[in-house]
DNA sequence: GTTTTAGCAATGCAGTTGCACTGTAAGCGG
DNA sequence: CCGCTTACAGTGCAACTGCATTGCTAAAAC
């Protein structure tokens, strides 16, 4: 008795129309992205676009969740590729690192990413979501210094919070500096790297 | 013998619609900019908009120096009103301080600048002007850094370059993380004296 | 078999876009 | 006074925008 897609698999289509969207978004910006334009990226037609997403808004806040998903998955992979009880440094580092668009998909993630931040900026509606994201992200990298705090691995001297703060800032900065292009990728981990030691110690062997 | 501006100042008149730009950027986001809309808010005629600057990326590109412009201003002012020689903790605090968006016009211009951001990660060819920034703020903070150390007011353990690298990019993280009202302006103060703690050591006075 | 309904394509429409073009004042060198 | 250039304002236009609407096919529900 459920409503019964007919044929169709819609969060399929959904996610297809949203990938053609991420890809002009990705190479022409996000104000070249309109229900044509991704119809064609897409291969399909226009009138299939406005089936599966009555409006473009819908469609906008579709495609940011995919890219936040995708993040989220990368993460996870990433970091259960670790193996249970990772150190949190290495913990840290491999999260944060997966975080940084450093190869060709995680920079169009990056990109589509950025150019969402500067929309949600003026639509504070579509924001809600990033919010809760970041809150989770620092309050899971406030308990990983905290942990290691008590384990003696790392600076006794510096407030778990704060720390979270800026090892997430930096992240994000570092992050819109590479889309940028203003520096390269291994300027970008050096920094990251330097900071994990500023705040576990010189980077022996932590664990 | 010079070309000779006939009555009115040519770059007063293209300062006072690259406001109107920025307002309108600010409000709706970098898409609502549109000649009309931007001779609109500018109690202007479009025409005269397409008069001093004859195409629209024009228009953008010198509405982007004049945000540098901003920053580079408030910088020098804030710099300079620390008197001579002051402490590289203290200079590099006040600097990056006031970078941060943290009242009404520096957000109005952290939301332009985030929205360009996104706007040459796209069209590289007008990124040139801010790589040649993030590099002079670069080698600025390093030198800061080198400075404290050979002083002894700061921790000798860290590369100045990898600490600059990771302040500039701190700082641009925060700003991010403001404009989206991720967190409150207090935490990120907070956030960036931690972060000069790490480097320069615990608070006291250092000089 | 008939009636719904989802899936999709196509068209239409009012509004907006960047820009070219034209028109018209007004200052200025000759 | 006369050309010439600058400083605008206004109009026009082709392209494009999001979206509503219509039409048609075919599968599902009865």
């Amino acid at each position: 008795m459920e409503p019964m897609p007919k044929r169709v698999d819609h969060r399929e289509r959904r996610t297809l129309i949203a990938d053609a969207l991420m890809r002009v978004a990705g190479e022409h910006g996000l104000e070249a992205v309109s229900l044509r334009h991704v119809a064609a990226e897409a291969g399909v037609s226009a009138g299939m676009v406005q089936h599966y997403f009555r409006t473009k808004d819908e469609m906008m806040a579709f495609a940011l969740s995919v890219v936040r998903e995708h993040n989220e998955a990368r993460v996870t992979a990433a970091v259960t590729a670790l193996g249970v009880t990772p150190a949190p440094r290495a913990l840290l580092r491999t999260m944060l690192g997966e975080l940084l668009p450093l190869d060709a998909p995680r920079r169009a993630d990056g990109r589509v990413g950025l150019a969402f931040l500067a929309y949600t900026a003026v639509r504070p509606a579509v924001a809600a979501a990033l919010h809760q994201d970041t809150a989770g992200l620092l309050a899971f990298i406030a308990g990983q210094v905290r942990a290691a705090q008590a384990a003696g691995a790392a600076r006794h001297d510096v407030d778990p919070d704060r720390a979270a703060v800026g090892l997430l800032a930096l992240m994000e900065g570092l992050g819109v500096y590479l889309l940028g292009g203003h520096f390269p990728p291994e300027t970008a981990l050096a920094a990251l790297d330097a900071q994990l030691d500023l705040i576990f110690g010189p980077d022996g062997p932590v664990g």
